[in-house]
DNA sequence: GTCTATAAGTCGATAGAC
DNA sequence: GTCTATCGACTTATAGAC
């Protein structure tokens, strides 16, 4: 029963991030929903408790994932340059893994409302926080030119925030090529 | 008369773009932007058709200008490698000028109704279809190693995409370092 | 757990007074 | 060119029958 529920749940869940991802949280309705669960607006209620709450469900873990992700790797005995490889690596693998979720991100989490808003953005802003002081260690300890920081980390966090687009079209490629592709592209360009 | 009205509907056109650059398009309703004008809503349209007139004033003005852009570019007696850092300079530039114009681009081109849609998503295409293009043209050349082209000019398209965003975050950056340091950064290091 | 019905509010846009 | 008033459609969400 409860393991039915779940699943029910999670299916409206996957098909509401799907709606958001092609049209954006404001103009997808809870009734587009319901339509594309074969169902009326009012029988969600029973899954869900609001279209906040969807949104929530998505923004909030994904944004603890990637933090969680940054801080292991920051925290790895590994060198800066490596560490910076494995951040790459791990977008990467995040975004595959739930490219509508992710399709959140760039731009939805402006819809957040109250306490999820600001742990949201504290989150988001830690992650950066942690980067760019990564991208500096690797300046200071010779493995990157001496560019400008705030550029090139705004660079590199572009694209990986701009790939749940590009994979949406060109699923069919392979993992690992693409970590690999996109850590030469973003990287090999600024070594030393 | 034409002429302080034509500078009246720019102000509600300016207003209406830096609403729907912070908010999006279907989130901002047409009282937010007469609310921003100290004007009731049904002012509002003594200068402007409708809220969609919005949106399309800026989108395919912007499309056909990045088009036109790339085209003169593209047949200037310039070397592959000099045209892309042509390209990246010329975004650099209209992103500036026009940030929360610009900014509507990634995603709010979704919201655009009936021949708009069809015509902004046709440019669009072209322009990236010019660029791949230029880019398979420069690795030809020798100017640039052979890497994955597809994912090369996504990355290479996101940061510029993405360049909007940083902007407004860092409006006291010269432009000429920040064409610089972008050039470098995304081209520099796939030069052979 | 799904339905019908509906509450209560907001949306884009128009009519018509001034 | 701005206002008040309003239309009709749509919004999220709830109540209660089955």
């Amino acid at each position: 029963m409860a393991k039915k529920d779940k699943s029910r749940r999670t299916e409206i869940l996957e098909k509401a991030a799907h709606l958001f991802h092609k049209r954006g949280y404001a103009a997808t309705s809870i009734r587009d929903i319901a339509r594309e669960m074969g169902m009326e607006s009012a029988s969600l209620y029973n899954h869900i408790k609001s279209k906040q709450e969807i949104l929530q469900a998505f923004l909030i873990p994904l944004a603890k994932q990637y933090t969680k992700s940054i801080h292991e790797i920051n925290t790895a005995p590994l060198t800066s340059i490596q560490k910076l490889e494995r951040i790459i690596a791990s977008q990467v693998r995040i975004t595959i893994e739930n490219t509508d979720g992710v399709s959140l991100i760039p731009n939805e989490w402006v819809h957040l409302d109250g306490d999820a808003l600001s742990e949201f953005i504290e989150m988001r802003n830690e992650y950066e926080q942690v980067f760019k002081a990564i991208f500096k260690e690797a300046i200071n300890d010779g493995f990157i030119r001496p560019v400008n920081i705030e550029i090139a980390s705004f660079s590199i966090l572009s694209t990986l925030r701009w790939l749940y687009s590009w994979y949406s079209k060109n699923k069919n490629i392979n993992t690992l090529e693409l970590e690999k592709e996109l850590v030469t592209n973003l990287i090999g360009g600024l070594k030393t």
